[in-house]
DNA sequence: CATGAATGAGGTTTCATTCAT
DNA sequence: CATGAATGAAACCTCATTCAT
């Protein structure tokens, strides 16, 4: 894997350019942003953008390149500390899961990802779906502990389960909680999670 | 003497606009329609599409909401028609609800809904809502009746299971397949559902 | 001086329009009128306005004609009324006008005489300007009954002596009352009136 | 090598716009002023306009209000000028005033004032509104000076002197002369001018 | 290096007018 | 006769980008 390229670190002005980028990004909307705002917000004048970057495109992708750098795997950290039965370390880290999910600036950049950074920022969503794919795969681990060890069923497919809670978790935290679709389907958000994990659990155990 | 420089056409110009509309809503995205294009692409002038819609965003919001109406019971229909057990229908429901997500336009649509209608079309995202609680509930309503037939078992929230495959599959089918984030986990698309759905319904089944 | 046009009695919804059109005249000014209004406002169709007039302007034009003739001189008629005095009948006279000029109608006319008619609608202007020298003519014939009984000094101009105050009194109501000029220079408007009129006549009579 | 395709001028710019519009301004109107006009006027893009000018209303209230500040005291230094008895004075200044008000953009800008800004630009009318105020306190400061030294009668207001001749002379001059109403009532304006003037003093002076 | 100045292309909307029925 | 349908020519404004200094 090639070493990133913000990570040459850049001068202090780009680097102010890329943070009032992101906080905007985060606070609007990618197609919202207007180059004005971003060098109002640096102060800096407009022109200088032009300077550091190649384009309104060209801020926001390296911005958010820069953005997910900073932001590594908080959660993995948190399986290691965690013990007990697989049962127990999965749903710790699930449960941690959503919550960092429910954070307003999860959602944004959710809304983000697929409203056009899939598309048009293709480098950034390897990134991401390079590190979404590590989810699974913590997940994956902690499911293939619990077969080894006997706690859960040996003919679960591990990866295709850990793909299930983990999509519905992201997916349930998007639309109920931030697009606020718990209006036309009350549930109590904390409810949810546990019911989720549950009816997730419930598939892996060996005896119900 | 000269072709006439227009026709009346009261009766399509409204269903031509709109489907239009969605035609480049569907290519470009909410807020990158613009009217010359729709009125163009419908082959009147830009005040035609003031004649028949109060703006722009009537004209979007009509033409979302009715392509909506249209497509909102084929799904509904499906479980009717299918028989046999509980799981069975589970399964043909499901499967056809994957298959559906992985048309192109399914795609594009989750994008636009993502983007901009969820914060911009507060209506639009409404309607959408409905639609998808809907399938919860045709979910939620087959695992009922096969938690009365003693197929499924008695202490499964039929409501959050719902919720959990529904997520799932939309989630799955929009990043795996339609942002192509098979390249970085593979799994063959098909076996992705059967393992999804399987995963799902040995949560539910009484007895492994 | 020849018959005018809107005479000859007109079909029953030209007249309509006219009167929508002078509705809409005095209340959103000649300028903001616009014929989806009017039309609405009669209860026709944008198009049958074209039936009956030849465009915008034709059709705003002839409104205000027919309103002039409409309100022809009340005023003068109230000057043969009165007795007494030259002095008294002018000032009786003088009040009446002042007293129309207040209506906010009377505002609005001036308004729009001012901004668009004087140029625009040259024969409605004339029409106007017509009844305006014949206020201006009986003030003075006032005064030269006056100059003739002993009351008013003879070397008055009595004709400069009615523009005058004309003048004033249309002047002042315009500014002071009906664009609210008192803001900026405060006076009450009986006492206004009361003392422009004192000021003229101080200016007629033979001894103080 | 091609001529450059545009100049910085920023110090001549917004002047030049400025000036364009106030051009533009008193031969259309207010509302008839097109930026695409003033900024081809002007010899810049449209754009340029928005650079300098938050809109169309900051561009022509800034127009208006510059130009009204450049001729305020013109008249003003004229009095301080003259000598000689109160009359004579008084006569001077009416004079000039009356003279001033005959220039073609005086009648524009009354219509103007009248037509648009009355109603659309308070502010600008505003600045307008206490300018005329000045001028009836120049009036008015000059008939007290008279008082104080014997010439003029000690009865009279004035303030509504003041009014009355300030009144007359703006009214007629934008009637008589610019709307060319001496064709229903003829008079040489000239003569016109002496003889509100003299009606004016006549009630003024102690004895005849 | 940095920026203010300048632009051009494109957006939505309004409205008087003409056309087909 | 009457009208709904259709239009074209503007209008104001935004904004990413380029140029001159």
């Amino acid at each position: 894997m090639n070493r990133r390229r913000w990570q040459r670190k850049p001068d202090e002005r780009p680097l102010a350019l890329m943070n009032s980028a992101m906080k905007l990004l985060l606070a609007r909307g990618y197609g919202r942003v207007s180059l004005d705002e971003v060098a109002a917000d640096a102060g800096v004048s407009k022109a200088t953008v032009y300077h550091y970057f190649s384009g309104k495109d060209d801020l926001l992708t390296r911005s958010l390149s820069q953005r997910m750098a900073d932001k590594q795997d908080e959660i993995d950290r948190h399986v290691a500390r965690s013990g007990g039965s697989a049962a127990k370390r999965l749903q710790s880290y699930l449960t941690a899961f959503w919550a960092r999910n429910l954070r307003p600036q999860a959602g944004l950049w959710q809304q983000m990802l697929v409203s056009e950074i899939a598309t048009d920022a293709p480098e950034v969503f390897a990134a991401w779906a390079r590190g979404f794919v590590a989810r699974w795969q913590s997940v994956e681990k902690l499911i293939r502990e619990g077969q080894r060890s006997g706690e859960f069923r040996r003919d679960v497919d591990a990866h295709a389960a850990a793909r299930t809670i983990i999509s519905s978790l992201t997916h349930q935290s998007l639309f109920h909680v931030h697009f606020r679709m718990h209006r036309f389907a009350p549930y109590h958000r904390d409810r949810l999670c546990d019911a989720l994990i549950n009816q997730f659990l419930r598939g892996l155990r060996k005896h119900s």
